[in-house]
DNA sequence: CTCATAGTTAGACCGAGTCAAGTGTGGGGG
DNA sequence: CCCCCACACTTGACTCGGTCTAACTATGAG
């Protein structure tokens, strides 16, 4: 757990109850939403690493800090409210089923980085490039 | 004008003037917001194709009455309201300048369809491929 | 010890979109 | 010709996710 604190320090944060409560939740679970990510962080109140509960405001604070240093990152899907998860700097897309909502990792496979190739088009310089593949996940595809 | 009645008619909607004002309006300028379809059927209020106002409601209505059909298209990029723009039937993409937010768009080039070829990870089974595309566009890399 | 600053809190506020319920309205049947 | 019903549209309250502001507290460098 003191991991979490040389991490935050490492990249110039106080390594705060808080933010190493966030980052723990995170890593247990991937994509979740701020709310899912308090009420994760509240659930922690009750364990060793007790910790006291983390206003609306500390908690997008806390996010917002985490994902200018780079340790998190975030994406907002259509028609849902902002997931976040920890920044494994393998620029990896997401696979997110229309019917349950479930959302997966998928490894930035097509070739090199497809990522930056496309858009030389009337001088736009692109520096990231988001892919979102909408469809069924396995669960929901056989129950159909 | 009056293909714009055909239009809907084929696609089973009924021709009204709100709905012909939002398609025109679409087919002047991509990538607005609900809120400027709105001022746009707004200003046509004034010419001699004659609207009323249109409620927000009855904008919601609209918009999702003609994407239900297939003919309007929205995106929703992380951070900004919802952009609607005529769905063209070419799956392009899209590239957005990340200091003005201008959206542009970008033909689907990357081989054929780069689009579903990924995730045959976990069972999950793609029927959309959205790419965002995140940078500076011409104007704002050189302002730099 | 002390003070600036980082961190935290409570609560008002906002924009985008949805819900629910009512009002027109226009195009068939009786 | 009139009634009626489906569909278009309006109004206003409401939700949800998130931001802003203004205080308060804890920390740690000098």
């Amino acid at each position: 757990m003191s991991d979490l604190t040389a991490l935050l320090r490492e990249r110039g944060l106080r390594s705060t109850p808080h933010r190493r409560a966030v980052l723990y939740a995170l890593a247990e679970r991937p994509h979740v939403t701020a709310n899912e990510v308090a009420s994760a962080v509240a659930r922690t109140a009750s364990g060793p690493g007790a910790v006291t509960e983390l206003s609306r405001q500390g908690l997008y604070n806390v996010l917002e800090d985490l994902r200018r240093v780079g340790l998190v990152r975030s994406i907002e899907p259509a028609g849902s409210p902002a997931l976040f998860e920890l920044q494994a700097g393998d620029n990896h897309h997401h696979a997110i089923c229309r019917s349950c909502g479930a959302v997966q990792d998928v490894p930035c496979s097509i070739g090199a980085a497809p990522c930056l190739d496309a858009p030389s088009v009337g001088g736009f310089v692109p520096d990231e490039a988001e892919i979102v593949f909408w469809g069924r996940c396995a669960a929901c595809a056989t129950s159909l």
